[in-house]
DNA sequence: GCGTGAATGAGAACAGTTCTCGGTTCAGCC
DNA sequence: GGCTGAACCGAGAACTGTTCTCATTCACGC
């Protein structure tokens, strides 16, 4: 997706809870764009210096309830924020139990589909509304091993 | 799993790391051997009003570290334990995001084979050592509905 | 420019979890 | 059975990621 698009969109969501997309939004949005998987806090304050982290905290909050941004939270010690899945595509986690990085990776379309007509069963068999699947591979990383 | 192999299997895991299988580190075992899914400390001590909350947080760790229990973390505030998947069988979990419960379900054996299949080429392309992986179904559950 | 309400950031507060420490229990040895 | 040292226990303190508070700043409509 284009960077224009995605803090249209970005601000039309925001709009729509009455919320303002301020500087500080569009720049937890912009982080998290160009990063390559989900980020903690702490990645994203590095990345810029000019975010304060109470603010992060709150405003990652803002756009987690506007479903700009989706936030995961492992084995590690913080939570991690990435854009919400329309925003990007369908994609899961490699997740590193040594460092707690996370990685994306996506799969066959055909896979995916399949899983999701294995899992709407399921979910039927159970009275549960499934929302969406969650699948990720637990490991160590390249850099780890 | 009949409950004495479990204790049985359970103490020689302790062993193993030189650690007892005391009566409270069975106690938890106990506890989370006769739920239908992972369950959080608070659960834990309102099922056995014996067992002391530090003490808890401690032998859950413990019993962790010889492999025995397994810990995950949902959105919820509080993390979740188990008995490790060698101990009961490979499974998956349905979470709830209203009321945050977690329950069990399991997959076909021949899906869960090509998805196995699937997800080890993955990790072979990115040079990712996979150890297990991860399905969840994140929704509302039946009594939230 | 002015007024008003939302947004900001520094630090306090909060809560789940971990650590500390004095007392207790247990396994191994005699 | 009694001794001994190490492991274990529980109550409460400490820690730490996250949330809240509040005085200040900013953005938007007039």
């Amino acid at each position: 997706m284009v960077t224009a698009e995605l803090h249209d969109i970005a601000s039309a969501r925001l709009r729509t809870t009455g919320q303002r997309y301020t500087t500080r939004r569009r720049a937890l949005v912009e982080v998290l764009d160009q990063a390559d998987g989900p980020l903690t806090i702490p990645q994203i304050l590095e990345l810029d210096r000019s975010l304060a982290q109470s603010s992060a905290y709150r405003n990652l909050a803002v756009l987690e309830q506007a479903d700009v941004v989706h936030r995961i939270v492992t084995n590690d010690d913080f939570a991690r924020y990435e854009l919400a899945e329309d925003l990007t595509e369908h994609h899961h986690h490699l997740i590193c139990r040594t460092c707690g990085s996370v990685a994306d990776f996506t799969l066959d379309p055909s896979v995916e589909g399949d899983l999701d007509r294995v899992l709407a069963d399921v979910a039927d068999a159970q009275s549960f509304q499934a929302d969406h699947h969650r699948l990720d591979l637990v490991g160590t990383c390249a850099d780890c091993r």
